[in-house]
DNA sequence: GCCAACGTTGGC
DNA sequence: GCCAACGTTGGC
């Protein structure tokens, strides 16, 4: 069962505000390898949840795949910032999938640590620059991190 | 708030 | 198809 890393910044829409929603649909990706991903996901896959843009950024808990390859609405509203006019109706351009909470984990795993644990080729988020939001990460790597965001 | 990294756009 | 300009991401 894949593993994947979603990036959301926290003030935008955190764990915690998915913990209160049950589920989400993950809108407003708008790159095509981060697309292509989400495009190939399946229900059940499970997915951390990391937060961007916060201080410190890192890992905070777990969510799965619910349903997949769904169509993203707000490509076709004029009124979202995620609207994209050039996206034929009849064939849209950017495709996601809804996402439940699973857990919250008891140890936030800071993007510190994730440097210090993992190697930039493991695991994608530490590479220097990186700004992909969507990306796989290899079982024997999610392995270590569920210890890590378990263990207190 | 700054700015490096980097994806996208568009002129040629 | 190249590449400069531009806009955005995201750590700090």
């Amino acid at each position: 069962m894949p593993y994947w890393l979603l990036k959301s910044e926290p003030d935008v829409y955190s764990i915690a505000d998915l913990q209160r929603d049950r589920e989400t649909l993950w809108d407003g990706v708008r790159n095509y390898q981060a697309r292509n991903f989400l495009k190939s996901m399946q229900p059940g896959d499970l997915a951390f949840f990391y937060h961007s843009n916060t201080t410190p950024p890192g890992i905070a808990g777990l969510m799965q795949v619910a349903q997949p390859n769904v169509v993203d609405p707000t490509q076709f509203e004029a009124s979202s910032k995620y609207y994209d006019p050039k996206s034929p109706p009849d064939n849209p351009r950017w495709h996601t999938v809804t996402l439940t909470y699973v857990e919250t984990f008891p140890t936030y795993i800071p993007l510190d640590t994730l440097r210090q644990t993992f190697a930039p080729d493991d695991l994608w988020v530490v590479r220097q620059g990186n700004r992909l939001s969507v990306m796989p990460v290899p079982e024997a790597i999610a392995e270590k991190l569920l210890e890590l965001g378990r263990g207190r």
